[in-house]
DNA sequence: TTGTACGCGTTATCAT
DNA sequence: ATGATAACGCGTACAA
């Protein structure tokens, strides 16, 4: 790849270096590198006489110099469809605190929504030699992977089979949400879910369990946005309805919004359960009864699996357990 | 600094270097590295024979050792209170396709809602030879611009007087406010606000509308929670209330939730403004007008901001001002 | 147009 | 315990 930069300015920052501080205290740079470093043998007083002159000269070790002699930058590339979903905000936090904790940086790339783009994106982090990457929520499907970045972490339901993923046990939240139901005493049931393999998984759980209790549901599909969960549930309400089960909060959002509008009141007639559990779940109206999705710890595990990556330790694929989180959108029941 | 580092593992991936392309191409080292930047001054001979070489060994130049010659890492740092707040979520969108358009990257240093910690993440951030920084809504004062990074880039509303600062004119939302509401003819108006200078700008321009008017209002303090604004919210009902102006989005969640409960409609009896436009805004129930934030174009701003500060341009302050989106919670008027 | 050679700031090896 | 010194990968005078 050529690289052309515009508008090219060479910052020298002339900060003191290595060299500086070693004759500033009387030692070779070797010793000072040492008492950066290794903490081990170097004697008290020169330890102290180099700490006094680093802090004189107000010198602290370049990244940029120390980066190429070890090979590597202390970073992790992150590749995200869209920071401002509060959910993949969430992961990210998770991220960044055990990347902080192993004095390593988040370096983001974010997508744009355009899977196109996204190996671009890739290439761009590659670009700043990261150490590693994580992935999430990629639709480009094996391409991304084998190519230059066959270690990279995945955090996306969306493709099978990736070699270091993050998980949620999507067939356990669905069968989750189908139990709550049951046991809430509601016999009219209705799925509202997306393409893809997700949203597939969600259902696989949450029809297993009605047909476990002898009922069939009726199923509408959208595509994660309020509006076509807004269609979803006007669609759905052709027939009468006890509760719906979304594979989404914001789609569910959409449903509530439907019900309201067609007179319903929530969960007196209908019960709504959501998906993730996101931020926005305990601010609809009513608060939102959803299956939680441990994003901050999924982000924390996917950043472990990354720094193993980097240590050649030995990493394992991680899949995380779903939860109900109950809110007023669904009747209690004892 | 001192920094120990444990689990220390060297990569040395041992991709080709320049000087295999060179020998590869049978040219010098430094050719190759004028086919890699300054695109001047070499034969199409030797040129494409330098591409091939440089393609059948897959190089790349490294930006390990680029960065140290040329004594900038091409990296951006950012200090952002909490990664999963929608509204600073769409700032970093802004910032990182403007920086994307300059391969440059946006390195994350979440400060994690303790502002205690920022000096130690913006040294964190520092330790990898960032470029430039931008620090979102940081409340830690001037301690932390004026040690070693004067030249950050400020998106810090409690903060007058940075140099380089990115913000919105609060005491104009306040005014549009106040305008929109008066214009449907309320008359009993309510402020839910919050400690510091940002809400009291709000107020400020919201009360000389008011005032213009001939009309005083009751308010009541939050901390931007909607916890807050659900108490905000009741304690605002023990009077009659026509209207509520709310300093932010999440608290008017809270006063919307309170309303609800009061068994007051929205906007028939009440009409509620709220103020970031987020995008929990057009989910709430009933949709919440705000006056709008342009968190995306604050964050390109800025990142615009910081670029000219690295290029050693002339870098001035910028002020965006804000403006109403209509929904639900206010009445329509002619 | 091309090559030589030095320097960027650091770590790490091998002496001492 | 400390010091020389050779890398690391690249950019760039300066020379040819």
């Amino acid at each position: 790849m050529i690289t052309r930069l515009a508008e090219e300015v060479t910052l020298r920052p002339r900060n003191g270096s290595i060299r500086d501080v070693a004759r500033q205290a009387g030692v070779s740079i070797a010793t000072v590198s040492r008492v950066f470093n290794d903490a081990a043998s170097v004697s008290p007083d020169t330890r102290a006489r180099i700490i006094d002159a680093a802090a004189l000269l107000s010198y602290e070790p370049s990244s940029l110099g120390r980066n190429l002699v070890r090979g590597r930058s202390y970073l992790v590339g992150l590749i995200v469809p869209n920071i401002s979903v509060p959910l993949y905000g969430t992961m990210l936090h998770g991220i960044e605190d055990v990347l902080a904790q192993h004095k390593m940086s988040a370096l983001l790339g974010s997508s744009l929504d355009r899977s196109d783009t996204e190996i671009q994106v890739a290439q761009g982090l590659l670009g700043h030699s990261v150490d590693a990457g994580i992935v999430i929520n990629s639709r480009v499907g094996v391409a991304l992977p084998v190519q230059r970045m066959p270690d990279w972490v995945h955090i996306s339901p969306e493709i099978a089979d990736l070699p270091y993923r993050v998980e949620l046990d999507n067939e356990k939240g669905g069968r989750l949400a189908a139990l709550e139901l049951l046991a809430a005493g509601h016999r009219a049931i209705g799925y509202v879910g997306a393409v893809g393999r997700e949203s597939a998984e969600r259902e696989r759980g949450f029809a297993q369990e009605l047909a476990l209790a002898g009922l069939d549901y009726r199923r509408a599909t959208g595509d994660y946005s309020e509006t076509s969960g807004l269609e979803a549930g006007q669609e759905m309400l052709r027939e009468p309805l006890d509760a719906v089960f979304v594979a989404g909060d914001l789609m569910a959002a959409g449903v509530l919004r439907a019900l309201h509008d067609a007179g319903l009141s929530v969960p007196s007639q209908v019960a709504v359960i959501g998906f993730d559990d996101s931020l926005i779940a305990p601010l609809l109206y009513p608060r939102l009864t959803s299956v939680r999705q441990p994003a901050y710890e999924m982000g924390a595990a996917a950043a472990q699996l990354a720094l193993d990556l980097i240590n050649q330790k030995p990493a394992t694929p991680k899949t995380f357990m779903p939860q109900i989180v109950r809110r007023e959108s669904t009747r209690a029941f004892s």
